[in-house]
DNA sequence: ACTGAATCTGGACGCCGTAAAGATCATCTT
DNA sequence: AAGATGATCTTTACGGCGTCCAGATTCAGT
């Protein structure tokens, strides 16, 4: 009298309550924001006891490095369409960065957690830095691509560094109204999001005349 | 039998107790961080008990509203010695944003209190953006010194806008030890600071060469 | 000096993260 | 097939948190 591992019936003690709890917790995050995501939360959204999620993450924390590094992927993936989806290097580059904030505008909550994760332990989760298909690298490889001749690699460093700041700079102002009517004047969020990569000088070079 | 408002022998009920919880919040958040900064934890450091604050404060928010209010205040006075101290409008612009970044890196965790406070009302304080001497209108202004010609008032706006995105994004990244070989590769945290300004736009023009 | 209002204390409530001990159930051994 | 083993889940409990309320204390205006 238990039919395979569905969603209905739950097979095994619960099933796979890791994977549970993640949804739940990315659930919470949309629904109620970071502030409201707490643990005894996230077990009661997944239907088990405050103590359940103690057998499958060491503590808060870990739970929400798990859903930070989904966060992390899927803005990989992101980035990595979007890069595909123009042929100019100039475009890519531009590309990239549209893709990384409106990422960080569609899911603030996420975004956060992303980083606040990071914060505690002081760096940002390897593969964000890691060989291939990394948010970073894809940065880094589209500048070579449209850099003018050979660049020192400290100096590409750099650039790809301040193409990251000034990105995540950008996504973090649009939490504000502050800019709204800036954004209301340009024509809507994408317009006011080029319109301040277009004064970012790794960004295609600003001056729009 | 009472000898004045002295620091020694309290005067009053406490005497300035909103003084005083204030004081005592700057001081656990340098010691002990963001994250150990509870009312409960201030009212203990400032001698007085859990309830107290609630006679000076609505809640725990608006006390993080006032320490927030006079770390945007700090930042101010910092950012304007920075731009009166050189008389070259482009150095003045570059002064600016190492000022601020400079600020985020050695009052870390009150730099993210005072964004915290704003990002639960999506709005920065009235006076970052207030008419003189604010952090923003020191910029706009440099900016405004800086730019060849008259500039289209939005166009102002949006250069504005991203030099600050650029230096709050640069300054997040300071917490991160990712960068840190490349910092001590540049010779520490200022040539680091202005090797990644130097690539963006709105400060100097990059290309180094 | 008396009254009213402001300020502080003590205790309580419901939340939180976390730990320990006991119950339940799949799987492995024989 | 039966029982041992270990993973998974629940119950209970502890201390800390933000916040409210009822009482005590002290100031300020009359």
């Amino acid at each position: 009298m238990r039919e395979a591992a569905a969603a209905d019936n739950r097979p095994y003690h619960h099933g796979d309550l890791r994977r549970a709890l993640i949804d739940a917790a990315q659930r919470l995050l949309e629904a109620e924001g970071p502030t409201a995501l707490s643990l005894r939360a996230v077990a009661r959204e997944a239907g088990v006891s405050p103590a359940a999620p103690y057998h499958h993450f060491k503590d808060k924390g870990e739970l929400l490095d798990a859903v930070a590094h989904e966060g992390w992927d899927l803005l990989n993936e992101l980035m990595t369409e979007a890069r595909a989806s123009h042929s100019l290097v100039r475009d890519k580059l531009t590309a990239l960065g549209v893709a990384y904030v409106r990422f960080a505008r569609d899911n603030p909550a996420l975004y956060r957690v992303m980083y606040d994760c990071s914060r505690d332990k002081e760096s940002l989760p390897e593969h964000v830095h890691a060989e291939n298909d990394s948010a970073y690298c894809q940065v880094r490889d589209t500048l070579v691509e449209a850099g003018a001749g050979p660049m020192d690699e400290q100096e590409l460093e750099l650039a790809t560094t301040a193409a990251w700041c000034a990105a995540h700079g950008l996504a973090e102002m649009f939490a504000f109204k502050q800019f709204d009517h800036l954004k209301d004047a340009l024509g809507g969020d994408d317009a006011f999001l080029r319109g301040v990569f277009e004064h970012m000088g790794i960004f295609g070079k600003a001056h729009h005349g």
